[in-house]
DNA sequence: TCTCACTGGGAAAAGCTTTACCCTTGGGGG
DNA sequence: CCCCCAAGGGTAAAGCTTTTCCCAGTGAGA
């Protein structure tokens, strides 16, 4: 395959020029909307330039102007679980700015995030966005003293800087009166290792919104154990094995977990919903669409997000002031039929 | 937050001349190990450099050797599945070369594609590599004529560019003669919907494979249906109802359909791999380690083709010839319990 | 001692765009 | 009729690196 880049020059501004028969100067007025210039000629260039197909060199503008209208974006999630939708977002919102977004995967070598961090320091970045799977588990690397802004999503950063998350508070809790809203009274909470900050904070606010709704303490305590659905089989059999009334709802910390619940109970011949609702958090639609009956659950609106984080960036970039610090952003609560939602329409 | 760009000017190369006492000429010599000088100067440069932390700014590196040293990589995969550890393969095997990586993710939509694919070009990529999440479905956007080499994975290009993919017959072909390996005569198939390339592929290799062995044309043909769990439950109640033998071996077309037969058979009593034996595609591990048993699946290795994909995309860029078509990658299998592989460790 | 050759290092241009500043030309007013 | 001003458009520098010459100085050989 020839290599056609070395084929014919990039066509410039001087080709543009020569065409429309004035100088590179009016030319790139004519292009960016500045300067005095007759109408036709600005018409003539504009043409002139469509005709050549002419693109002009960022990496000129960028030399002049020191912006290179590229960020980068760091993350250690290679799985893509979390961070693909934050990076979808990030790009969304970046694009029609006319910003591109270089994606580095670093994992959790510190080399390998360092050089990547270099690269892109290299191509003059104009901001960086880092983002993690892991809420309480920073990046090997230091993002921290670098000459452009930085924005963090998922995972908080040093506290003089900018991050986002989602408000897990809020979500849980939306999910736990979406549960009493329902009639339910013994709702029992299955989540993660208690040493993941967002499990304790989902646990807290899930007894704190029993509490405030009046009903009381529930037995056991939240079930900390694993993100996986082994951990909801588990759950289960150690919920229906103990001398206690039964719950009547369970809210689960993921979705794996949801789905490891719900398959139990139903191994059981306990109904759901009928018996015992359940809700689920992170909104993973391939994993909510495919329980029975499909699992209600916790949405973060990661997209979101990462648009909003793209966009501060920017902003800062823009040389906006923005006040360091946490931005816990709303989660929404997508109703299906394991919480006594309508029955999802045929496919 | 105060925006730290503009505070200090980033060091250039002239810095570090005034530092080490010699003309920006000696700097850029020293430092690439080109030209010839005292060891000494050279050293003294090397020094400078250090303690000014500079780092040369690509962008003006770049419009002098007309290499940016990033290459664009265009996807519709929001979602990931598949996206993702290509992206994260391209960007291992660039990154040591110093190439960097642009995402856009682009959806359907030609516009939004071609916006992203404008500011790629306009960053004066060095190449394009573009992948998709259907084998057969291009992306909205028309990527030939470009001045850059691109490469496509997991989607096949035009026929005068470069491609990869899965070798989805062979990998199948594994899949099949594993299962004949493990005693298993009568071999189901059950798949996604016809129209999907990588679906009539695997069934037709699936059926090839049962002849080759010498076992009785399989009955039924190949199931079509669906890429989802529902699909395989379905398959199985459909299977256990006709007035035929039950197969002892199920080959599904991916994962998910995978964990449908397998749940299904468990509720049925059948016994998984002792009754009847259980292979996947797509070896998506956070599906495969959860069904009951674990799942043995076929990987197709996208990293590594993401890898490959990237090296090869390089070589172009640096004018190697490669010859245009379509590059069929091997795929490897992953044995776990459902085809009668060892029990997995306890985590 | 003079000249040649080689070594070490510097000056300058190229690469492309933007922009501040300057020049030219034409028209209107005095 | 001359002068001045404004409009229109051009010139050149800046932004940073790489690379191609080219120059100066030194040591050796004649």
């Amino acid at each position: 395959m020839r290599r056609p880049v070395s084929d014919e020059a990039r066509t410039t501004i001087h080709d543009v020029a020569a065409r429309a028969g004035v100088s590179i100067a009016t030319v790139s007025k004519a292009l960016n909307g500045n300067g005095r210039m007759m109408a036709e000629t600005r018409r003539r260039v504009l043409e002139a330039a469509q005709a050549l197909n002419f693109r002009p060199n960022a990496l000129a503008r960028g030399l002049h102007s020191k912006r290179s209208f590229a960020v980068g974006l760091l993350t250690d999630d290679v799985y893509g679980r979390f961070a693909l939708p934050v990076m979808a977002g990030v790009s969304e919102g970046l694009i029609d700015h006319g910003v591109s977004v270089f994606l580095c995967t670093v994992e959790d070598n510190h080399d390998h995030a360092q050089s990547h961090l270099d690269a892109m320091l290299e191509k003059q970045v104009d901001g960086i966005i880092v983002t993690g799977k892991r809420v309480d588990k920073l990046l090997p690397v230091d993002v921290q003293g670098l000459p452009v802004p930085v924005v963090h999503v998922m995972s908080d950063g040093p506290a003089d800087q900018v991050s986002f998350r989602p408000d897990e508070a809020q979500g849980a809790a939306l999910a736990v009166r979406h549960l009493i809203a329902g009639g339910r009274r013994r709702i029992a909470h299955v989540t993660g290792p208690e040493r993941f900050r967002v499990a304790r904070e989902r646990a807290s606010t899930w007894q704190q919104t029993l509490e405030e709704a009046g009903l009381p303490a529930p037995q056991p305590g939240p079930m900390f154990g694993r993100w996986s659905e082994a951990w909801g089989h588990e759950a289960v059999a150690t919920l229906w094995s103990l001398p206690l009334p039964h719950p009547d709802a369970l809210f689960c910390g993921n979705d794996q977990i949801a789905r490891g619940v719900i398959d139990s109970l139903r191994e059981r011949g306990v109904n759901v919903p009928a018996d015992v609702a359940v809700v689920g958090f992170d909104n993973w639609e391939i994993v909510a669409n495919e329980t029975r009956p499909p699992l209600s659950s916790v949405d973060m609106n990661l997209r979101e997000m990462g648009r909003q984080a793209g966009l501060t960036l920017l902003a800062m970039i823009n040389g906006e002031e923005v006040a360091p610090g946490i931005k816990a952003l709303p989660c929404t609560l997508r109703v299906r039929q394991s919480s006594g939602g309508p029955a999802a329409r045929a496919d």
